[in-house]
DNA sequence: TGAATTATTGGAAGCGCTTCCACAAAGATA
DNA sequence: TATCTTTGTGGAAGCGCTTCCAATAATTCA
């Protein structure tokens, strides 16, 4: 049915090998022959077919990408990166959205079959460790975005940084009464986020007080949700009475925050004026909202997780590397900065990027 | 390096082919023969060679999905209900996002690789002629989804329905002077959401006035950009002074609307009061931003798509089938309604399909 | 001019699997 | 008991390519 490089030789006067280094681009073939077979190839309509090339060449130029089930504008931005950088190499993506947590390892399992894919792009959840174990053990390059292991190169959003940089700037304002709305500290960026709150308090040289974080029912997403983050800013409004008043709130994330504005309206509670808000994320939804946040560079986080995969497919050696990308704080109308000085979606500090070396495990 | 079937074969004591019934679950191998060959697979921990399997089998189990750069709530979740539906059925996707026109072209080309996928999802864009022909010449399965042609199947929305559903309702909501903002005029939907519009005006005993449908510059994405809308607003609201003021807009999709909400505050004009706005696809800034609109069953769309291609590479043969569906309008905010019934984010009209044979070209 | 390189070329081997055909063993039928 | 089925099994052929190695032709060097 297809045209083969058995056909091209015949037709060429050549043989299979010569068609094979003409098509390939290989040195020590005349500019004629080659010439005359590429003609050949273009007459008869030659298409190579590409299972077979991939199982006599051992390179599948296919890379599998799992993700969480990606309703969200953070992982359409960092693909959009990762998909431009692998259009750049030439290498086809093979796309696992996990709705389910038990399709994480139906889909690493598929990503391990021999020869199936070259490389793995894992983003935004833990990796199971037996599965760790696997890639090493079969020299499968794997790179963690927005994750960590020991063992992998990884690319991560400084978290803690991160929420000290908003809670600095809401002090900064003014506030001395910050409260935080976070979703369920079994995450890693939970805690972090809640660590960089913490620090901002106490280098400020106030106290840190357990009962002003309000951590959302967790239900999807481990509370990093809109519903999670109504229902906290709705206890945090209710309770909120007394001398020592909360006055402004760090917000674990955008959607989170999204949510506890619809709060604040319903209560008819003014924002910024009654309370300052900050989230974390910078979705798409928080410009609408005009929402003030930490914008992590997801565009650029993509784009690097494919270029860290190209390398350590050409390097498999190399020890693992950890890249940290310290969020922008992004100045919209909520944190009420604008009632003093009106500025609008600047961007206040440069972002950053540190890379280290991680000894492997 | 990796264990194959031949080390299976002699682990076990057996022939390959009899390794090869086993793992597949063919029948006529003994059950005795099937459990011991599976232990020792599972001892050695084989995995099967994914592209010697496709080489030999001739089925690759990947569709490609060629999507416009899908920065959009739209794409993401069609994309949710492909990606359900393939994992449904265990099949891989291959993910081309066309963020350049020339594109298209190498990602057809692509695809059309012998035995490089087993068929193609293809969106929103127009499908080049020239390779309508290859993928009948190569009986590659190919499925549009927002797009039409009369050789393959093609699932659509039906969008002049859609904004005559979307302008019956501000009529009957007592409007009588309704502007449309459209996109550029030489896509297909933007035409025949500018028809639905038309219609329902004519058969109100409206005259249709072309001077009250305002195009954005086209720009990105054909004109379907939030820029454009809110540019289209600005000249709306600049124009309108006089007797025969505009009460209420159709606008040709969501993001735009939401740009023209940011001209109307801006302007200083109400909405609904001053000025009431319907939309067009349902995106999710859509809910946050109250805005009344028609939605697309973006999800759905994406699983049958899906459906429809595995049944087309079942049954090559089969005549070309177009599926529509029918947009839903979502009443909320910007329409006004809700200053009279407050019904709050309801499905007026029922979703609704049908189904039509196309004669193949 | 002859020997030694160097530039081309042909094609066998092999990637790891599926599938088919041939054949053996075990029942079933007469 | 002899013959026909059925069931189970082994392994060759072949999928279409890349990559060697050996062979040949062309060129250079002394």
């Amino acid at each position: 049915m297809g045209v083969t490089i058995y056909d091209l030789a015949r037709e060429a006067g050549v043989g299979i090998g010569t068609v094979s280094r003409c098509l390939n681009g290989h040195p020590h073939v005349s500019p004629q022959t080659r010439a005359r077979v590429l003609a050949v190839a273009k007459r008869l309509s030659y298409q190579p077919h590409a299972q077979a090339q991939r199982l006599a060449s051992r390179r599948t130029n296919t890379i599998s990408v799992i993700i969480p089930s990606f309703t969200n504008y953070f992982f359409v931005q960092v693909l959009q990166g990762v998909q431009d950088q692998a259009a750049e190499v030439g290498v086809d993506l093979i796309l696992y959205s996990v709705s389910h947590p038990a399709q994480i390892e139906q889909y690493l399992g598929r990503s391990l079959h021999r020869g199936h894919v070259d490389g793995v792009l894992f983003f935004s959840m833990k990796l199971p460790e037996s599965y760790a174990a696997r890639f090493e053990q079969m020299h499968l390059p794997l790179v963690l975005v927005d994750a960590f292991h020991p063992s992998f190169d990884s690319i991560r959003v400084q978290n803690k940084e991160g929420s000290l940089a908003a809670t600095r700037h809401l002090l900064s304002l003014g506030h001395r009464a910050i409260a935080m709305i976070n979703a369920s500290l079994s995450t890693q960026p939970a805690q972090e986020r809640l660590a960089g709150y913490r620090m901002a308090l106490e280098e400020a040289g106030l106290v840190f007080r357990m009962d002003r974080v309000v951590i959302g029912e967790a239900g999807k997403n481990d509370g990093f949700n809109r519903e999670a983050g109504r229902e906290s800013m709705r206890r945090l409004i209710a309770g909120n009475t007394g001398a020592d008043r909360v006055t402004a709130v760090v917000i674990a994330s955008d959607v989170q925050a999204i949510g506890a504005l619809e709060a604040t309206r319903a209560a008819h509670v003014r924002v910024p004026e009654d309370f300052a808000l900050i989230g974390f994320d910078d979705i798409e939804l928080a410009q609408y909202a005009e929402l003030t946040t930490m914008r992590q560079p997801m565009y650029d986080m993509g784009q690097l997780a494919m270029e860290k995969l190209t390398k350590r497919m050409k390097e498999p050696g190399a020890p693992a590397t950890l890249t940290s990308f310290l969020p922008d704080l992004i100045v919209r109308r909520t944190c009420g900065a604008a009632l003093r000085a009106p500025v609008e979606g600047t961007a206040l500090s440069p972002q950053w990027e540190a890379e280290a070396s991680v000894p492997t495990a």
